[in-house]
RNA sequence: GCCCGGGUGGUGGAAUUGGUAGACACGCAGGACUUAAAAUCCUGUGGCCAGUAAUGGCUGUGCGGGUUCAACUCCCGCCCCGGGUACCA
């Protein structure tokens, strides 16, 4: 009847498709007697050049898994759905005047049918788009709710403000202190709570919500017109376009993240994420433990330092400040006013980038002030200096310059003599962070080891009241308004300059239609334009921001749950049903932000009562990026000659990217050159042995490198079962690797091979009822057991291989009996689900393969035949040698060897088996 | 600089976690089929040496040491590549 061909192939995806979609076959309900599962890609971003070799990586993976949990007989989540707002879009719409939600709409259709072509076991009646107002209803009422929130310390979890106000109204904020320092009111009792005006009120509240507004230092990007997270900035610059960026004062709303920064840290000894992951999250949250001590000045100010190291209190040679630091201007001596000012003044006119780029610039100001060590009442200079940041501790320091290398390097650059508290481990030549030095110069620290010190130092300030345990974090709240027009508007209307929310049954504030995008350039968002919508009724305004793309994103796996839900962001029987996402496969990308904003929106919707898991993820892959591998041509300068590669180095060439589609390897073909763009027509070339070799490198797959592999074109060639067992069989998932089609035929043989043994000569399909032989069972189960065991590890490109010498061994062994078959075709289906529908259907069964359940290995099978032999120690049997039955008899005395290595070894411990191979000790089971 | 990964044939990559390194696939070479080519199938394929041959020997997992009966795997030192981070006290 039918070879595997390209038109047979492209026949059996295209019935399966439809049936798949016709008969919902993968429609998953809320409710089963199977236990749950739930596999989840990270959702993408829309974007408008459609989907890449590279973006199905994980979806594969994760469509893998979930094919093949559902056959194992568990009941699997496994939706799609799309990251709909965000800044591409909205610049499209600038530079063409098209609406976002129009090219937004468009690219997910683009995208849904390039996914809806590789076979993916979604069930899209499930799917969400953050950017559907039935959808961001929810993401502003989650949003309203972490506003109606603040952070319990003395219980360490988020508590209603409604509670708050009960607290403050009976006893003040005595235990609970307000978080910023700064704020002006620090300390009040229940009575002078009750006198605060309502507006007083609000504000005191607004310093312990966990959504805030707040003037706040933000990353503000001229070019786009908009503030950015401080993971949008790379190097100074902003992620996208690569613009300056600088530090601005606004009116932001931010999430209170550094509440939870402990919990965030926690959690990840509860979640299974890659060492790699947890390691960025660490340094992201940047713990650290220490104190702070408090130096007074010789003018009679106390000056704060938080410091990691108090072991080395008697190096300390001089104090920094930094420059923005409230004390300066107050202790700066008139003899050092001018020289502060001036430094001061250089300090404002650099830029972040600046800044970035001479991080290794020693630069500073002496105040002129003193300050006097508690521990031995020694008077050290005061200085200041854009090495000492205000954000974080105290924004200042104490120098340590035999201990810090920064401060050393300070300390050289300025002359400010070195007191050596380290001994030998301090050279003169460079500081020594070590903890190991017994300390010398130290008074009553004298020696002692410097790890040992440091709780004693922390203890003796705490009892001369000078100092006290402190934990530091890294992490800064996270900014959460954006100045652009698509995204969720916040859902709150201020009165008197006080933001109050908006009612549920208000909900969503949908997002006003308009074709001015525009930043309002003064920091206010394109909102800011549509007067009748910012002005509510006199005295009310609306806010003019919208938030970032992480909002909708924070939660969305939740509402995968439960998605046409009207009453609730998701059912609270769904939620508990589906539970953590069982596995999240995505890119590593996102390992600070989305990972970080969802495990928070978890925790605070944890501490609500609204779902009973603490962490989104159990389980977390990263998939590695499939890189691009450019090729290169070389024009020869000022013609239009192009030489080959290795004759390039005889000439003076301009390299230019070639389009990847038009070579072959590394040989271009030139005919399709001269056609691909105008210019190159005429183009001539200079050949080594005939051919033209090209350049390569590897480089993301971007559209302007031409290196863009799209799937489409892989479909159309080879269907997608091969691109989606070749795209496995690349090589490890976690593995970034480039994309090459060299090896693509294997795979593609391999499935033809799969399919002929259904089949005879003639293309007929034809599969034996007869009973199998030993042999063929022993490969079933081979590979049964190798592709179960694979799976829990996620090592797909070994079962694709596994898979292979299957098709391999049974075709030599002119296997078709349905015994064998049968439960193959059922193995093979989560990683081909086309091919193995169509030999389904044809071996009789009626409906889709997803209804079948996994096959079961037997290890009967797979026991090697084998000779045992008695090992006696100490004149007692005491275990059994295995060996094969092939070993040759001059083996013999090297198994007696063997054996008497065993005895040496077994001291007391005889092994119950110990297997040999010729001339090897293979294993030695105690 | 610091913190994570990683380095295995011509190529992508296996190796049950300390047990016959190089599975599987690509590529290459040879053969079969064909008038020919493509496709397909079969055989060989880390390197060096010996042998007409079956085969045998040596060597071999970035480099240098070490532990072990046994090391790609563990320990110490170094080199290189990828990712994260960047004055965080």
């Amino acid at each position: 009847m039918a070879e595997y061909s390209k038109d047979e192939i492209r026949r059996i995806e295209n019935k399966w498709r439809t049936i798949w979609e016709d008969q919902q076959v993968y429609k998953v309900e809320n409710t089963s007697s199977k236990p749950k599962y739930y596999v989840l890609d990270m959702f993408p971003y829309p974007s408008g050049a459609g989907l890449h070799v590279g973006h199905p990586l994980g979806y594969i993976a994760s469509d893998i898994v979930a094919r093949f949990k559902r056959l194992k007989g568990y009941n699997v989540l496994h939706p799609m759905g799309f990251d709909a707002f965000g800044l591409p879009a909205e610049q499209y719409a600038l530079e063409h005047g098209i609406h976002p939600a129009k090219s937004t709409a468009g690219n997910i259709e683009n995208f849904k049918r390039q996914l809806r072509n590789i076979g993916f076991c979604y069930d899209w009646s499930r799917e969400v788009q953050t950017c559907d107002p039935k959808y961001y209803r929810w993401t502003q009422w989650i949003f309203l709710q972490i506003f109606d929130s603040w952070f319990n310390r003395s219980k360490g979890k988020a508590e209603r403000i409604a509670e708050l106000i009960n607290i403050f109204e009976s006893e003040g904020n005595k235990h609970h202190p307000i978080p910023n320092p700064k704020f002006r009111v620090q300390q009040f009792s229940s009575s002078d709570w009750r006198a605060f005006s309502e507006k007083e009120k609000q504000e005191v509240l607004m310093e312990y919500r966990l959504a805030y507004l707040a003037f706040t230092d933000v990353n503000w990007c001229e070019a786009l017109g908009t503030v950015l997270a401080n993971d949008e900035v790379i190097n100074g610059v902003s992620y996208r376009g690569g613009f300056p960026v600088v530090k601005k004062q606004m009116r932001q709303w931010s999430l209170r993240i550094t509440e939870y920064a402990e919990r965030l840290l926690k959690g990840l000894d509860e979640i299974d994420f890659s060492d790699s992951m947890k390691e960025i999250q660490r340094n992201w949250i940047g713990k650290s433990v220490g104190c702070t001590l408090n130096f007074k000045l010789v003018s009679g100010q106390i000056l704060t330092v938080f410091t990691t190291r108090p072991d080395t209190i008697f190096g300390v040679d001089f104090m920094v400040l930094a420059p923005e630091h409230d004390l300066v201007k107050e202790i700066t001596t008139p003899a050092q006013r001018a020289e502060v000012e001036n430094y001061l003044a250089y300090v404002a006119g650099r830029s972040e980038v600046d800044r970035m780029a001479e991080v290794k610039k020693i630069t500073g100001a002496f105040t002129g002030a003193f300050a006097i060590n508690p521990f031995n009442n020694r008077e050290v200079p005061v200085w200041i200096s854009e090495y000492v940041l205000v954000g974080y501790g105290t924004g200042a320091i104490m120098g340590v310059p035999c201990g810090d290398e920064r401060d050393h390097k300070f300390a050289k650059h300025f002359s400010i003599p070195i007191t050596n508290i380290i001994g030998s481990y301090y050279t003169g030549n460079e500081a020594n962070p070590t903890f190991d030095a017994v300390l010398e110069n130290s008074e009553f620290l004298n020696g002692k080891v410097m790890r040992e010190a440091i709780d004693v130092v922390i203890k003796k300030a705490d009892e001369l009241g000078v100092g006290k345990r402190q934990v530091n974090y890294k992490m800064r709240d996270a900014g959460w308004s954006r100045q652009r027009y698509w995204g969720e508007p916040f859902p709150v209307v201020f009165k008197n300059d006080i933001p109050y929310p908006m009612e549920e049954k208000d909900l969503p504030l949908e997002l006003p239609d308009t074709s001015d995008f525009k930043p309002s350039g003064s920091g206010e968002g394109p909102l800011a334009n549509l007067k009748d919508w910012i002005n509510v009724e006199p005295g009310q305004k609306r806010d003019s921001n919208t938030m970032p793309t992480h909002a909708g994103a924070a939660w969305y796996f939740l509402r995968f749950m439960d998605p046409h839900n009207h009453k609730a962001f998701a059912d609270r029987n769904a939620l508990d049903y589906w539970n953590q996402v069982d596995v999240y496969i995505g890119g590593s990308e996102h390992a600070v932000a989305h990972l970080l904003y969802s495990r928070l929106w978890v925790k605070i919707l944890h501490d609500l009562g609204y779902l009973n898991f603490d962490e989104p993820f159990k389980k977390l892959i990263n998939q590695g990026k499939i890189t691009g591998d450019s090729r290169f041509v070389y024009r020869i300068r000022g013609t239009s000659k192009f030489v080959s590669a290795g004759l390039k180095d005889q000439y003076e060439t301009d390299p230019l990217r070639v389009d990847v589609n038009i070579v072959n390897g590394l040989e271009l073909d030139t005919e399709a050159f001269r056609k691909w763009k105008p210019d190159f027509a005429e183009a001539e070339f200079i050949l080594e042995d005939g051919k033209y070799i090209c350049g390569s490198a590897i480089e993301k797959m971007s559209k302007s490198y031409f290196n863009v592999v799209n799937p489409d074109q892989i479909i159309n060639d080879y269907g997608a079962d091969t691109l989606r067992m070749y795209e496995m069989f690349l090589g490890p998932l976690e593995a970034s690797k480039p994309w090459s089609t060299q090896g693509i035929d294997g795979v593609y043989k391999f499935l033809r091979r799969f399919w002929n043994l259904f089949h005879n000569q003639t293309g007929s399909f034809r599969v034996s009822d007869t009973e199998p032989t030993r042999e063929e069972l022993k490969v079933l189960h081979k590979t049964l057991k190798k592709v179960e065991h694979d799976m829990d590890t996620f090592s797909f490109n070994t079962s694709v291989s596994e898979f292979m010498i299957c098709a391999n061994e049974l075709t030599a062994l002119k296997c078709n009996t349905r015994k064998v078959l049968e439960p193959l075709v059922i193995a093979l289906s989560p990683f081909a689900p086309h091919i193995t529908e169509e030999l389904w259907s044809l071996l009789g069964h009626k409906g889709s393969i997803v209804s079948a359940s996994y096959p079961q290995y037997d290890d009967q099978y797979l026991v090697e035949s084998a000779h045992n032999y008695p090992i006696s120690i100490n004149g007692k049997v005491r275990a059994q040698m295995q060996f094969a039955l092939d070993m040759p008899k001059e083996d013999i005395e090297k198994m007696v060897m063997a054996s008497e290595i065993v005895q040496k070894w077994t001291e007391g411990k005889p092994p119950k088996k110990v297997i040999v191979v010729p001339g090897k000790i293979v294993n030695v089971v105690t």
